[in-house]
DNA sequence: GTCTATAATGTGATAGAC
DNA sequence: GTCTATCACATTATAGAC
């Protein structure tokens, strides 16, 4: 009950606990009481800190989305080559997923539901000021185009055909473990796998040679 | 009440509703009710022919895999060359879900949420002989190698690969739209652009040339 | 800040008339 | 087969003690 190492901020270990419940449950299959069993608070507690069930899948929400967006503007904005960059785009961007399996699942169960909360998010983080990924991120591939370094191909599309072989993996690995029998111990070697298919892929379909 | 064209089959009216509300809803935020509603019937009858939600959302999951598989499965099964056979299950593919809007909404949610029912579904096909979709994908593209008209590239990635790209824009379209400022109308050119970019992304990286 | 107790509501499901 | 009425329960949310 003292000890600071174990107790942190409350706000947090809920907030931390609401994004695993999330992800696993989609936004309406989870249960406040299920938060509040996993991060060991009574289940009030959440009402105190975070006002209701929708605040609650908000703020995680923006937490995730924030995290992605700096983590990815920081490989967009360095001074590294297109190609490289996009490389490293990648592997952010699986690194990032497969460090927070939460992730993939509340993403994708939020954007197949409307994806209302995110555009909320998206536009709070706009009049703030900081952060538009998805901007920075064309910019980048315009640059590269002008540069002559690619292929002349819509950014908007590579944009999306990233984002798509990437996340392809994570919202469907329960499915590709069960049809492709991977095994537990073999999903790292997969993962690189893919990983490289995806490089190579965009070296092979965006990059001019 | 006794036109034959206006009131069909109660149980494929009630099935259509559920697959449109479990696709915006997901599992769990659907209502039966809502379901009842859309279809003009009383809840009741939900439940007299689908005796629970359960069984009714792996009805609807039942309906949409083996649509989807006898679909592809035509093309995979068909005598063009791999290249072409490619570029047809990305047509039918995209064109199906665009056919079926609900489809990548509810597949998606349930793929995040674990995908047992789908897992179900598949074991149940399975042992009834019919439809093993990744089976048939994964001859053509292993024979299509053998044949040194493909990349020495794993069938596996392959197949993820052109599900990830030609779902991406489906899962993604509420939020798409908004980022990218596309209008109604824009909306069938836009998907057109994207098929074409997708059957270039996969000729330039998966066939030889 | 954290807890117990309980209110208020929504929702899946059933019984039974027609 | 279809409807009305209702049960039984789960769940969000609040009141109030400590």
């Amino acid at each position: 009950m003292t000890d600071q190492e174990e107790r942190v901020n409350t706000s947090e270990r809920i907030l931390d606990s609401a994004k695993s419940v999330f992800s696993h449950r989609g936004k309406h299959g989870a249960r406040m009481q299920e938060i509040a069993d996993l991060a060991g608070v009574n289940k009030a507690l959440l009402f105190y800190y975070f006002s209701s069930k929708d605040k609650l899948y908000e703020e995680v929400m923006r937490h995730i989305i924030t995290h992605i967006f700096e983590d990815i503007n920081a490989v967009v904005l360095s001074g590294a080559s297109p190609g490289t960059k996009i490389a490293t785009v990648v592997d952010t961007y699986i690194s990032y997923m497969n460090d927070n399996p939460h992730v993939p699942g509340i993403i994708s169960s939020e954007v197949a539901s409307g994806a209302e909360t995110i555009k909320k998010v998206l536009s709070d983080l706009k009049k703030s000021g900081d952060l538009t990924l998805p901007q920075t991120m064309i910019n980048m591939l315009l640059e590269g185009k002008k540069d002559d370094l690619l292929r002349d191909i819509d950014p908007d599309q590579t944009i999306l055909s990233i984002i798509g072989l990437c996340i392809i993996y994570f919202l469907g690995k329960p499915l590709i473990r069960d049809i492709l029998h991977i095994r537990e111990e073999e999903e790292d070697q997969f993962l690189e796998r893919r990983m490289r298919h995806i490089i190579d892929l965009v070296e092979n379909g965006i990059l001019k040679r």
